[in-house]
DNA sequence: CTAACATTTCCATTATTCTAGAACTATGGA
DNA sequence: TCCATAGTTCTAGAATAATGGAAATGTTAG
């Protein structure tokens, strides 16, 4: 993933239709939903909900693939991962995101600093 | 963070000029860096970038003090690692980001599945 | 072939966002 | 006080994005 990636996705995830319509389908897991079932959910014309998957799919977020007379989109997990990472190596500090590589599980293992407002009472094993 | 703070984050990073801000800031630091530096180093006029900073703060991406006759920008660390959270619970599924806290550490974990292209019956060795 | 269905494309309209010149506000120094 | 510096706000035009009606495309059944 890089910048101009990055900012299509950011892009294609700032619009109401658009992140509802990303959650949606994250929702439905690997296997997907048609347009029209997602068009019923969130009571938008199927046209202009055509208009957001495909922003979406030139994006990345999501694929779609024919299946008789629908076409099933599915949220693009790898895709969306790929952002957090991006987010974590590239717009974040080390101090507050850290990333690497678990070789057992063949994870990327991301740890974020928990700097709330309201800092807990023991706390000791903090770095920095 | 809700899902319409969400989208306003999400809108604040999706604008090239404002992500090469983002950017900037992250590597100042929790110093920061004032208006005239990040406007000088990107080459914008000091009322556009004026104009975006204002979209950013607004959106609780940065924030400023004064100090003499600068305005001091940095990044707001937890409110972006608080976006990363968000789109790990709320807009993934666990089976591709699943984040638990560490008591120990007070951060919290997130696991990114390594999800290839092409899902082997095992996969043991790292592939890049 | 025709009809019904699912979705997309075309198009015009409306709304929003970006940009930068000009004017304005705030601070610190002489 | 007056001046220079650092940023912001105002403004309007240009560019871009969102919306939905109507027509077109592709698919399956009869």
């Amino acid at each position: 993933m890089d910048i101009q990636e990055a900012l299509i996705a950011f892009d294609a995830l700032s619009q109401e239709t658009r992140l509802k319509v990303f959650r949606l389908l994250v929702e439905h897991g690997t296997a997907g939903a048609p347009a029209g079932k997602l068009s019923d959910a969130l009571g938008i014309p199927a046209n202009t909900l055509s208009f957001h998957l495909s922003h979406m799919t030139h994006a990345g977020l999501v694929q779609s693939k024919r299946e008789g007379r629908s076409i099933i989109y599915s949220a693009n997990f790898p895709f969306f991962t790929g952002l957090i990472r991006f987010m974590v190596k590239d717009c974040c500090s080390v101090e507050f995101a850290s990333i690497r590589d678990d070789k057992n599980t063949g994870c990327s293992v991301i740890e974020l600093a928990d700097c709330c407002p309201a800092p807990q009472t023991k706390q000791k094993g903090k770095k920095s």
